[in-house]
DNA sequence: TCTGGGGTCCTAGGACCC
DNA sequence: TCTGGGGTCCTAGGACCC
């Protein structure tokens, strides 16, 4: 995250939930001031650290807050009860549910759910045999405005990832395998400088017409070493079969451990 | 959005073990 | 000898998010 956004962020409060470049949840809820006075305090502080916008919103929990975030946008501050949900929530399109992506909205379609509250009316049980037991379930409670998800302050990478798009697609392996070697020493910088080490060593390959596939190993140890890394690499991309012209190339290394206090 | 570079989580099948 | 169930790990792919 930006860290003039991050510092005017933690300035407000320390529980605070990093969710990229320009996203955080803030947990306001010991803060003894007026919770509008916060989320202005919040506009102005953005505003003279960066000179930009941004939109705020306010509610019980991680879900209606981000919700409210998006009902008023740019430089919107919106205040979400849990009592709004059927008057403010129902009525908007279901692919603005988070967790609803183009895959899930067009489905939900099939079915004639389309709204919001559409989902909410929804038996539970029919969410969770047509999306999955997880993914039903996660988004019946969201339509309805619940979510008990706390508020993260540390959380600690999964994976390290790099991954290039060519200009143009190549199908030349010289290039590949050039790519790839400067790919590991990229992710092997990232793990020197987090002071991580991983123990599934994978690479991703999408070709020109879009497809993407995946190889991974897992070692019996985890390592940062550059040199084992990129034979791994290689030894994963000889289960690929390079028939296709090439248009982006990714390694990535998972299954992180911690190899000293940073 | 004819598609950038990170990430996370979930599912499903197979291997292996008890 | 054969069968079976359950648990865990690994691999691959998919959906979604910022």
């Amino acid at each position: 995250m930006s860290a003039l956004f991050k510092a005017q962020m933690l300035a407000v409060s320390p529980l605070m939930e990093d969710r990229g470049i320009d996203e955080a949840y803030l947990d306001i809820s010991e803060l003894a001031l007026d919770s509008e006075e916060i989320g202005r305090d919040i506009k102005r502080r953005v505003l003279e650290a960066t000179q930009l916008t941004c939109s705020v919103g306010i509610a019980p929990n991680k879900l209606l807050a981000k919700m409210a975030s998006e009902l008023q946008k740019p430089d919107g501050l919106t205040l979400l009860a849990e009592d709004d949900v059927p008057r403010r929530i129902w009525p908007l399109e279901a692919r603005k549910l988070p967790g609803v992506g183009p895959v899930t909205e067009k489905k939900l379609a099939s079915f004639g759910i389309r709204t919001i509250g559409d989902i909410a009316a929804q038996p539970l049980s029919r969410l969770m045999a047509e999306l999955g037991a997880s993914h039903g379930n996660a988004l019946y409670q969201a339509a309805h405005g619940r979510d008990e998800r706390p508020v993260v302050v540390e959380r600690e990478a999964k994976s390290r990832s790099r991954e290039t798009t060519f200009a143009a697609d190549i199908g030349d392996w010289q290039e590949i395998a050039r790519t790839l070697v400067g790919l590991v020493r990229e992710v092997v910088e990232d793990l020197h400088s987090e002071g991580v080490r991983g123990r599934t060593v994978g690479i991703k390959v999408r070709f020109s017409d879009f497809t993407t596939l995946t190889r991974d190993s897992t070692l019996a140890e985890p390592t940062d070493g550059e040199e084992q890394i990129r034979r791994v690499v290689f030894e994963c991309l000889s289960r690929v079969s390079l028939d296709r012209r090439v248009r982006l190339l990714g390694v990535r290394v998972g299954n992180l451990v911690k190899t000293r206090p940073l």
